[in-house]
DNA sequence: GGATTATTGTGTATAAATTACACTTTAAAT
DNA sequence: ATTTAAAGTGTAATTTATACACAATAATCC
């Protein structure tokens, strides 16, 4: 067994047979996959977490995972985790990073890939029957089962990153919005402030809002137009950022 | 065995047991790391590369990657073999992503974990006996064992844009450099001419270079000043994009 | 139906950052 | 002493980002 150990150690070129007897032996993990699903409701940032199954971490939250099948690709295990959890398919997923410290896991050796997705809370409402599952304040979450608040934190850094380079955030949102509920959006990701005017005047250039023609209904006060997001016109936008700067 | 697999399904909370018995079972991948060694020499970006060792791929060059050991960490990992075919530590390493796709490797399931290194090419120059290795201009690559040249080219894109962001090329560096040195290095990496007063006065502006006092040696012409990257300095300074830009 | 309330919608002036661009200086090589 | 090749330097024009205030509107309350 050890020999392929030291074969591993470069000291020597692997032949084939060698390889296959390396991916037959023991060097050989569990991978799994944790989904960080984000969502938006009454203005604040979410994330969709379910109570451990481990006696160690009874009580703690815990990202949605599942160990990945011998014949199943990493995205595809992603995405089978998000609809079985959420019903919802064909939604935003990236990758985030990969965690494999070697005592992350209490019952054995798991290496997990951790993966970010976005969602319309609105769109999958109902189907969360499992009490179980619960939506959190991003802001509120402290404490979690195995090393899923570090891959949490790093997927919301990633996220707050990613929302400033990409037209993500819309993922988040109704199809139909108002630029109000758009930069609430972006405030509660980003935890800041913008200026209302400039905020406006940014989006407005950049020229991929559709005005819809209608406005919002049942609010107190002068309704917002609404607009969709015309992810076309995004495309054939290309001016991309080419400065440096850090 | 099957039962595990719906267990997985997510209609029922696993019990301890159940994961300790999924972990132990067929559910397991054998897992590797690949690195992505970038180098700089002769004012062109290099990546190290190496004979592929099997033979389906005969010919092609490959990432130097190796299995991750049941007792390692990924990051470890990829140092242990940085150092073995360097003899570097201590230098700019980053995970990537991770590649898991079902038929990646003709011997049997390998996931791999990519990471992306930097180093100083004069450094471990006399260090490399082994032919089997070969600095490719980054330009140059068509082909690769694998899914390498996927991993290569995200690789080198995630590359284009840290480098933009942080200040990750002093890496590629000697410790004492010219202007003209670090503007070549930002052309060659990103691919585009830039103005050589607005890039001097961009890196001045930042304001951590410091003025060794020496200057050039062995140049057919003026020679120009050297400088040191102040890493201290650059860390003391918080000044952050906050923009939004897409 | 008139007053109140809360939020929408809009423009401009200032500051900061980016871009475009050309000549003089310097050291080495001939 | 001349040639060569790159170093070193500044300014004006443009673009982008920031700061900031008031009129218009629909719903609610009386």
């Amino acid at each position: 067994m050890q020999s392929e150990v030291l074969m591993a150690s470069g000291q020597k070129i692997k032949t084939f047979k060698a390889i296959q007897s390396e991916v037959q032996s023991i060097n050989k993990v569990a991978l799994s996959v944790d989904c960080v699903i984000f969502g938006f409701d009454e203005n604040k940032l979410k994330v969709l977490l379910i109570r451990s199954d481990l006696k160690k971490y009874q009580g703690k939250w815990s990202l949605l995972g599942d160990l990945v099948m011998p014949d199943e690709g990493l995205d595809t295990a992603a995405y089978r985790i998000l609809k079985q959890r959420t019903g919802l398919s064909d939604v935003y997923m990236e990758q985030v990073q990969t965690f494999g410290d070697v005592g992350r896991h209490p019952a054995s050796r798991v290496v997990t890939v951790a993966y970010c997705s976005l969602i319309n809370i609105q769109h999958h409402k109902l189907k969360i029957l499992d009490n179980e599952l619960h939506w959190h304040d991003v802001d509120s979450i402290t404490e979690m089962a195995f090393d899923h608040k570090k891959i949490f934190d790093i997927s919301y850094c990633q996220l707050q990153k990613r929302v400033r380079e990409h037209p993500l955030g819309f993922s988040l949102l109704p199809g139909k919005f108002s630029l109000r509920e758009l930069q609430n959006l972006y405030e509660a990701i980003l935890s800041i402030k913008l200026d209302r005017r400039n905020f406006r005047k940014k989006f407005f250039a950049m020229d991929f809002l559709e005005d819809l023609d209608e406005i919002e209904t049942e609010v107190p006060h002068r309704p917002g137009k609404l607009y969709r997001f015309d992810y076309e016109k995004y495309k054939k936008s290309t001016k991309k950022w080419t400065g440096i700067a850090f």
